[in-house]
Formats: C-alpha cells, sequence, structure tokens
RNA sequence: GGGCAGGUUGCCGAGUGGUCAAAGGCGGCAGACUGUAAAUCUGCUCCCUCAGGGUUCGGAGGUUCGAAUCCUCCCCUGCCCA
C-alpha cells in the first residue's frame, strides 16, 4: 500500500480536529505505516439504538472518509452487544434493550446512511457482540480491574451526577471498559469520537496499554453545534438536520440557525475547501444572508446533488417568502364507503394536519389554516369528503395536505 | 437491614382534602414582524364538536359527599448508618 507524503496525510488529518492524543504518536505510526506498507487501523464506534444519522454524526464520518481516502483502514464498529443489553434500570429511554435483529437492522441502516459520507467498499464494519458477547464474567472481572472507580468518576457525566445524587448503574461504568475492549480486538490504531467522547476514547488507551497492545490516538472532533446554536446536535434535541432528510428540510433548517453558526457550519459539516474558509469567514460578518444560503446550498447539494439543492432553494422561496403551496405534498383520498359530511376538525386530524381535535380547533382559531388559500374562521365547517374537485389544506406555515376528491384522480 | 428525604402533566418544578386539568420556567405550536424555520412581541399548549363532559399527579387498594393532597401495601430514586 501507498499512501501520500506524511506531512500531506497530516495535513488532512488535522483538518478541523479539536485535539489528538498524543500527536507525535500519530506521526509515528503514520512512519510506520509508509515502511510497513500496512494501513493504520482506524475505529469509530456507532450506537445501532440510534440509526438516524445527523450533520452531527457527520463530523466525525467525514474525517473517517479522509483517511479511507489516504489510504487507511475504516472499521465501523456497530455497538450492538450494549445495544442488547439496553439500560437495565429501565429509566432512560436513550438506550431501550433491542432484539439481535434489531441491531442487525439499526446497523444495517446506520452503514447505508453512513454510506452517503465513508467509502462503503473500503470501510469494514464489525459487531461487537461478536468478542463481548463471549466474556465470562471472570473476564469481566479482570476487564474491570484494569480501572478503578476513583477514575471513573472523572468522567464529567458521571462526577456531575454523583454530586447532584442523581443515579448511576455500576453497568455505565462497564460501558466504557466494553468500548475499550472494541480497541483492544480490532487493535486499533487510531479511534475517532467527538470531544464528548474523549473519556471512553482515553479508557481505551488504558485499556490497550495494560494487555500490552500499543496503544490508540484518540483523535476528537469538535461538536457541531445543533440549528438552535445553543446545545449540540442532536435527535432528542430536536435541532438536528437528518442525513437522509430531504433536500428542502435541510435548506430551510440550514437557514434557521444563528448567524454567528454560519463559519462553524461551514468548517465541520461541509467540503469546502479549507482555502476558502478565511474568505467565508468574512463573507459570514458582511452578508449573513447570502453566506446563510450558500450555506444552506452547500449542505443540501452534498447529499442530493446540485440540482436538488437549487429545487430546495426555489421551494424555499416560494413556500416560506412567498407564502406559497408546495408542489409535491402528502394526499389523503376517504374511503367511499366513509360517510360523506366531515367536520373540518375530524378532517384535518383523520388527513394527519393535527394530532387532536383540539389541536386543529386551536390552530383554526388562530388563523392558521387555510382550505385552497382561503381562511377557515368556522370551527363547526363541515365539508363533503367524495364530491367536488381536490383541494388543499394548509396549518402555519408548513403544513400541507392534499384531500382528493372524485375529480383528478391521481394528482 | 435501619433511619431520613423524594417520585406531579414532554422536561424542570409549585401544589399537603374542595376555589386543581393542577402556579411558574423550559420546550413545542400559531400570529405579527423579519433575509430566515433566527431574534423580539402576543396568544395557545391532556382528550372529547361549544355549554359541558371524560381521563390524569409512581402502582394497587382504602377513608371521604369530595384526594395530587389522608391511610395501607407494593415498586422506584437519593442521602446517612450498618
Amino acid at each position: 500500500m501507498k499512501f501520500p507524503p506524511i506531512d500531506k496525510q497530516l495535513a488532512l488529518i488535522e483538518r478541523g480536529v479539536a485535539e489528538i492524543v498524543p500527536e507525535d504518536a500519530l506521526v509515528e505510526k503514520l512512519r510506520r505505516a509508509e515502511k510497513t506498507g500496512e494501513p493504520l487501523i482506524v475505529k469509530l464506534g456507532c450506537d445501532p439504538s440510534r440509526p438516524d444519522l445527523h450533520l452531527g454524526h457527520s463530523v466525525v464520518l467525514r474525517k473517517l472518509r479522509q483517511f479511507q481516502d489516504i489510504g487507511h483502514q475504516a472499521v465501523l464498529i456497530v455497538g450492538d452487544f450494549t445495544g442488547m443489553i439496553g439500560d437495565p434500570s429501565g429509566r432512560s429511554r436513550e438506550r431501550p434493550a433491542l432484539t439481535v435483529e434489531e441491531t442487525r437492522e439499526n446497523g444495517r441502516s446506520y452503514f447505508e446512511q453512513a454510506s452517503r459520507i465513508l467509502d462503503p467498499e473500503r470501510t469494514r464494519i464489525v459487531y461487537n457482540s461478536e468478542w463481548l458477547e463471549n466474556l465470562s464474567f471472570s473476564d469481566v472481572i479482570q476487564l474491570a480491574g484494569k480501572y478503578t472507580v476513583a477514575r471513573m468518576l472523572e468522567r464529567d457525566d458521571f462526577e456531575k451526577r454523583y454530586k447532584s445524587g442523581e443515579p448511576i448503574g455500576i453497568h455505565e461504568f462497564l460501558y466504557p471498559l466494553a468500548q475499550a475492549q472494541d480497541s483492544v480486538a480490532i487493535r486499533a490504531d487510531i479511534e475517532l469520537g467527538g470531544t464528548d467522547q474523549k473519556f471512553n476514547l482515553l479508557v481505551g488507551r488504558a485499556v490497550q496499554q495494560s494487555e500490552r497492545i500499543e496503544p490508540q490516538v484518540c483523535i476528537m472532533m469538535p461538536i457541531l453545534p445543533g440549528t438552535d446554536g445553543v446545545e449540540k446536535m442532536s435527535k432528542s434535541l430536536d435541532n438536528y438536520i437528518g442525513i437522509s432528510e430531504p433536500p428542502e428540510e435541510m435548506y430551510g433548517k440550514t437557514l434557521s440557525i444563528p448567524d454567528d453558526l454560519i463559519y462553524r457550519w461551514f468548517e465541520l459539516a461541509t467540503n469546502v475547501p479549507t482555502e476558502e474558509l478565511l474568505a467565508i469567514k468574512a463573507a459570514a460578518k458582511k452578508e449573513p444572508r447570502n453566506t446563510k444560503h450558500r450555506l444552506a446550498w452547500t449542505i443540501a447539494s452534498m447529499y442530493h446533488g446540485d440540482d436538488a439543492a437549487d429545487q430546495a432553494r426555489s421551494h424555499f422561496e416560494k413556500i416560506i417568502i412567498k407564502g406559497g403551496i408546495p408542489e409535491n405534498m402528502e394526499s389523503v383520498r376517504f374511503a367511499a364507503d366513509e360517510e360523506p359530511r366531515m367536520g373540518i376538525l375530524d378532517l384535518m386530524t383523520r388527513a394527519g394536519l393535527t394530532s387532536s381535535n383540539g389541536e386543529a380547533r386551536r390552530l383554526i382559531a388562530q388563523h392558521a389554516v387555510s382550505m385552497d388559500g382561503k381562511k377557515i374562521s368556522d370551527v363547526r365547517m363541515e365539508v363533503n369528503v367524495h364530491t367536488g374537485p381536490s383541494f388543499v389544506l394548509k396549518a402555519g406555515k408548513r403544513r400541507f395536505v392534499r384531500i382528493l376528491r372524485e375529480e383528478e384522480g391521481g394528482s
């Protein structure tokens, strides 16, 4: 295997990273690879209980991709073992116990999404149940003996919870060790993660060392702030942009980020060449509107291509700025044996526009509902759902549904 | 094992017999405004077609005309002691 010159490799590897521990070990590993022709093993762990990838995940995945591009071996570890255990205390909905089938399914879905970023041909994908499942209880005790309670409690999250009297399950101490065991099992040279993973990555080093394996280099990527501009991007906070979301969503959500995030997002979530970043920083200050549109376009095009990004842009202008109606939307047709006259509240809820009649009522009271562009003000209005032309119901700015009636069947 | 303090609507958190579908904050939704799905301001935020009704306050029973609030048992969490 031939690799690019080491300084070239370093330049690429170091782009955008928050921290490399320890830095000199990275150089040594690169030298060794060059000498032996053996690619470095670069590890990234993923949590199969949440298989929906978003731009936050893309930061570290793109780093993994860069390693692939210079010829190293990417290993994606699906944490199916811990996924199958779940959280025995049952208190955390973040970690529901999954069945084998679910973890496989989620692992597949994760990989499929990650393939939008990684080179799937050159990605090794492994499930950690492969080795963790076969550890005996005495193996586990031995592993647990490699770390101390005091050091465990150094982890920020544990320390905080411990001090504020929140529960910490013993098994939670075992998770970082399990993750470290993964590094031992695949003999990772490098492990990637967000800065929030620093503790876990370092445990990996410690455990490898006590197994007399050359310890991995930990590369931490910055955490991408979510669309709210405050918290880290995460699904549970609903401030995320999913990798497989439609381009219009990506575009609109990107535009909603605070202006001072524009540069950071360009840096962490896009492929714009490093040289351009400085100019972008200046542009973001000077003309935030245009720069943010460019960001939104860039992100949409990374995942959907240029044409889709163009369309997303015009869609946004039409719907949000001009208050128009989109071309594609959900459509609903009520069964022929259905009672033809239906109250507007029922209609909205059954068409999936609102989650309850109460919500529908409130929206109408707030003048937020219209039918083919005409505001609805009477909550007792009735509609014949079978006869007459199809029409569009709109709730708020961006919720639409087309109700199909007898005419123009498929439109 | 013992003692103490707790478990309230998506989250945090007030409420200790009726005036409680339950203060306040956060989040969410809508309207106005805006380059924006940002910021700001205003309204809404359990379910049921209004009046009114129905289901909620860890779980199961019970007391009472009436219980988130009192009693019993159980489950869960934290702290202290062993």
